[in-house]
DNA sequence: TTTCTAATTCAAAATCATTACGATTTACAT
DNA sequence: ATGTAAATCGTAATGATTTTGAATTAGAAA
């Protein structure tokens, strides 16, 4: 997802344009991890020095609702993350070192087949964790 | 995973046999669900006032690290619930209406084939939420 | 452009889960 | 029975998140 959809999205469904909301797409915009709330308050808070977590949560969860970002939650804390507009669904690996992420082109729940019979399924999460290839220490 | 079991590995380890450690384990014995800290306070609770949160958290902490229980978070709190003795790995599904929770035969680590070389995998979680045939309204 | 109004922001406090602490009690090997 | 390390208690601290209420601001309408 890039800004231009993003600020298209918030448009349509009467959002305004703050300079807020701009840093923070732009946070997003700019990287392939998933971040934290306080990742964007500590760097916010710089050019900002008001930004408080009101304004970042809220945000978060505007964001969330029309789908520009994807929330995973990694020990404890809530990690969002642009959202993905590959042309059809996947997951992810995720780097513990860095935090980078790789697309995994599988989904399990291709697999389940009748595994689940009179189920209702109302999601999933399926997440690999390691260290990348440039975090590997291959010594 | 039984409660003899569980005592066994404890002894094993060390650990003093405790009526507290006796009522916690007992509350993961005798259900297949997902349990948070604030409910096993909360029963606890009524047979021993005293039960404070560090007895709680600390043998949680305690039977993790043991295997004895296993720990998953889900919608911004730690579960936990009595390790699988199954023959072999697998992964769940949990309903979101009364917590219980069916095994999935399939583990979507076995296709992942070559899709991370040179990636260090440490860890995953694939899991699957909704609500059970008995929660399902089938109107 | 000026005004109006709802949306947004700020700053601080409340909430909720979790962790930590010092004092006391307990399990169990000797 | 006793000594000692381990476990527990009661409570306070921490850290992430949510809420509140007053002040500010963006964008639409006149």
């Amino acid at each position: 997802m890039n800004l231009t959809r993003a600020w298209e999205i918030l448009k349509d469904n009467g959002f305004k344009k703050t300079d807020k909301r701009e840093l923070i797409l732009k946070m997003f915009a700019e990287t392939d991890k998933y971040l934290t709330a306080r990742d964007l308050l500590d760097v916010l808070k710089k050019d900002y020095p008001g930004m408080s977590f009101d304004t970042i949560y809220r945000n978060l969860a505007t964001f969330v609702e029309l789908d520009i970002l994807d929330e995973t939650e990694m020990q404890g804390e809530r990690n969002f993350r642009m959202h993905c507009e590959s042309e059809h669904h996947h997951h992810h690996f995720i780097c513990r070192e860095c935090g980078n992420v790789k697309e995994l082109p599988l989904c399990p729940m291709e697999l389940l087949g009748e595994s689940l019979p009179n189920f209702e399924i109302e999601a999933h999460k399926f997440e690999v964790y390691g260290k990348c290839p440039d975090c590997s220490v291959t010594s």
